[in-house]
DNA sequence: GTGAAAGCGCTAACAA
DNA sequence: TTGTTAGCGCTTTCAC
């Protein structure tokens, strides 16, 4: 029997002729080669990573920022021997609870992309599971890894090019604030119960920046057709602003749309940044201004994090650096 | 030990005191609940399905048609209880061989998007490990199930409407040809070498329709940027063609951009029309006509014929019926 | 309604 | 170098 299992391992001492005659007789049988299962309870390893990706995949998956980093994702687990299980988000507040996945399913490891809040349930629930876990872009606490990039940084250096080119009148368009994004203008309160830690960062970086915003639009996601609501109501009223900073690059060529469709010039008229720095082809001959993050790295750090749980360590937190790309959609403010 | 696997699985006769007392003694040794690598073995399931998506994530992921049917599948797979593991493809030709996961991944089932051709050799790995499979827009074999959509009569009807509205030079935009698509006009021989199904489906609708295309030019992969060289190539010759009938939305899209930058009117000066029904809010104010594929159907069909393969049938080969839509990108032919 | 025992398929340790 | 054995954690008989 365990000369059987190593004929197919190959490791281990075991003649060639030996080796050979067990393939064959395997053949002959047709056993297909050892069972997955037995081998994962007898090491106690699945070999899964466990990736909870944010509510619907259709949502998730149409923002490229999420599936370029997963593809940096697998392909550094590829080469570990370890698979993705996909887990649906929590979906939203009113479909209450966890998927029955992060409770049940046998994952060696787990990663929760747009971490969200400490208080993520699928979080609570991994723990308790007292399995090992990966946050990005969330809250590094104790015993949970978390990647990120300097979302604050790279906000404040954008702010400062805004306000180098003479805006005054800059407003932004944000990320949703929670689980329960909503479209429209944000007030204080609002802004006090924010809970998404990565909308928190971009807006500190505008503050850091020295800029208060003359109007701050909330998009319940980051999808082209909120960027678009989003410029339309903030480029139509009277006072109109010279600059809009928004906090996604998707985002931000929605609001180009909107100004075009609305007859404004790009950047004369109005200058318009994002953030991501994605490649889109679409928007041509336009290209964002925007803030740049390594999305294939930001995977491979989540798969090096992921490596390291494994080992049992608990890896520090890593925050990327990211960089500003000057494109076409900012220029100087109007007289 | 059996009272303790009915205390926590619920199933079977047990006393409610009984229960509580082991929840809360398995609470004081913190056992997070029974080990999913048991009951696998034990039951033989993983409750797992690979789906093996085309090449790389990056590329297969910024195709919405990909995306939308993942989503479909993965909402009729969740109530079964079951997970989708990400295989990703075989990668380009260059790299030989299937992904180690098709060949050790433990699976009860699994899914191949963009079936491609019948030698894929993923498709070949996991009959031969035994693994019912499904492939979508392939070839339906022996115990293989296959879904699709009807491609070819859709492709005939949109093309009859071109044809209607007065067209008489008519190029079209392929899909690749094979694993390794190129860019660029195809010749007779070529287009004999063809190996990936649906591709072929769809010229031959082109062909039911009674079209002989004044060029054909096939795109290294469904991405905008490749409709965007295809149209700039195909729009700016000597003999411009009055419509171009492309394979998928995407590319379509990338074709009007083309035309918009080459001072063409569309569908004044030339008709566009793709394929998938897409919602594209980037390219408003204008809509593609398109033939509308059902998506998420498509999705959950590939989830029912998997529930079917559990139970060990094989479901017979479903091909799910497509619709023309008509938008503002055809129009009557030019005088 | 509860406990005891067998065995799913594998591999690591040991004995031959 | 090869064969034997134990046990990973679970669930499903079966006996009580």
């Amino acid at each position: 029997m365990s000369t059987a299992s190593l004929a197919f391992s190959g490791a281990g001492p075991i003649a060639a002729a030996t080796r050979e005659r067990v393939i064959r007789a395997a053949e002959e049988m047709d056993y297909a080669g050892p069972n997955p299962l037995g081998r994962q309870l007898r090491s106690g390893r699945s070999g899964i990573v466990g990736v909870v990706v944010g509510d619907a995949l259709r949502r998730s998956f149409r923002d490229p920022v999420a599936v370029q980093m997963l593809d940096g994702l697998v392909r550094t687990l590829g080469p570990l021997g370890l698979g993705v299980l996909l887990i649906p988000g929590s979906g939203s507040a009113e479909q209450r609870g966890v998927d029955p996945l992060v409770e049940t399913a046998a994952m060696d490891v787990a990663a929760i992309i747009w971490g969200g809040t400490v208080e993520n349930p699928n979080l609570m629930a991994l723990r308790r599971r007292g399995i090992p876990t990966v946050v990005v872009e969330g809250q590094a606490v104790d015993d949970v890894a978390a990647i990120g990039i300097d979302d604050r940084a790279g906000t404040a250096e954008l702010g400062r090019h805004l306000l180098e080119l003479g805006h005054q009148r800059i407003a932004t368009v944000t990320l949703p604030f929670n689980e329960m994004g909503r479209a429209g203008l944000v007030d204080e309160s609002r802004i006090a119960s924010l809970s998404w830690e990565i909308t928190r960062r971009r807006i500190e970086g505008v503050r850091d920046a020295g800029i208060v915003p003359v109007a701050t639009w909330e998009a319940p996601a980051s999808l082209v057709e909120h960027g678009t609501d989003a410029g339309r109501a903030l480029l139509s009223g009277p006072d109109r602003p010279t600059a809009i900073l928004a906090q996604s690059d998707l985002l931000a060529s929605g609001v180009v749309l909107a100004a075009r469709e609305l007859g404004l010039r790009v950047p004369e008229d109005v200058s318009i940044a994002g953030f991501d720095g994605l490649d889109l082809p679409w928007l041509a001959p336009d290209q964002l201004t925007s803030v740049v993050q390594p999305l294939a790295e930001k995977g491979a750090a989540v798969g090096h994090a992921i490596e390291a749980l494994l080992e049992g360590r608990v890896p520090p937190p890593v925050m990327l650096p990211v960089s500003l790309r000057l494109g076409t959609t900012t220029g100087p403010a109007p007289a």
